[in-house]
DNA sequence: ACCATACTGTATCATATCTTACAGTAAAGG
DNA sequence: CCTTTACTGTAAGATATGATACAGTATGGT
């Protein structure tokens, strides 16, 4: 994404009577920028399609898994792991409820807070989008071998630690 | 993103007393995936960042950094390249109008598009952005070598053409 | 010329998300 | 105890984007 060229779409201009460009501002790196949004932004796409076929939306979605793996958890920690703000994510559950996959459950103790339970319906449709995300992946990684793979993941690691907050332009210590 | 572990935000059990998760629902390659899109995410904050300091959204510096590359390119262009749809562009273009950034123009032959062209002010604001992109890339790219980048770039365009529609399941021919 | 079709931008409505503010509750410090 | 502070979920409003329908215009076939 960023901006970089868009895989190249091209647009050819009218009439060129603009303010002319003095210096490009687009650089090598934005092609390789674009090149690492291209591949999640496909991936979205494709899992979009599915949820939708279940009548979910992937962030419905991608709740539903979250609370399969730690029932009972709270819509704060919910939010933490979908990286959303607490009034979303109430926004969601009140879906879910509605739909019946998911639902709130006093906690005691606490009764400020909510836990967060699945019904029997979600279970239901978990596995089957379990099937089509693995199917998703198969294709994204076919005809690419595990060493490669490793490969991109320490790559990919590598990078995520350089932008973390603290590594600021100073080399790592 | 996708589902995947959320760099592991841990969140224990309050009560196990929901339904008992049978089958693991996440898999190996969801951590993968969420990796992939770790990247992406954290460039997309910094850059939110930088623009917002000018006053920006994301989409309208991408927008104005569109029009600069081809002036006179019509809304229905600018919403390929955004990946948006027209009516989206039409409220971002609006925007820009407003912030006298950049301008619609009647276009000669045909009626029915308007030009697009910058303003002064954005000549004036855009490298100082370019500025920030780099060095935003300069440290996603810290201590990483030519040849790994290559490598990288490689492996993501393959997987970018393995989820290209027409690579179905089969091997590319 | 005329008509059917396609295209451009916009208006309108729906949705997802964020921000801010708030009420209820908990926890910690006197 | 009581007060202050912190936390949880919700409400209300703002914004970004998408979907749909439409008016105006272009284009191509006849």
């Amino acid at each position: 994404m960023m901006l970089a060229v868009q895989s190249m779409t091209m647009v050819e201009p009218r009439d060129t009577s603009g303010i002319s460009p003095a210096k490009s501002l687009l650089t090598a790196s934005d092609e390789f920028v674009f090149l690492i949004e291209e591949v999640p932004r496909k991936l979205r796409r494709m899992f979009d399609a599915s949820t939708a076929r279940f009548g979910l939306t992937r962030t419905q979605w991608r709740a539903l898994v979250y609370i399969y793996r730690t029932p009972g958890m709270t819509q704060t920690d919910l939010a933490k792991c979908l990286e959303l703000e607490r009034a979303s994510v109430g926004h969601v559950v009140d879906q879910l409820e509605r739909m019946a996959l998911a639902e709130r459950r006093a906690a005691k103790g606490d009764r400020r807070v909510w836990e967060l339970h699945l019904l029997p319906r979600a279970i239901e449709i978990l596995p089957q989008l379990r099937a089509e995300a693995d199917m998703i992946y198969a294709r994204l990684l076919h005809m690419i071998s595990p060493t490669e793979i490793r490969a991109v993941r320490a790559l990919l690691t590598k990078m995520s630690g350089n932008l973390e907050s603290g590594s600021e332009d100073r080399p790592p210590r």
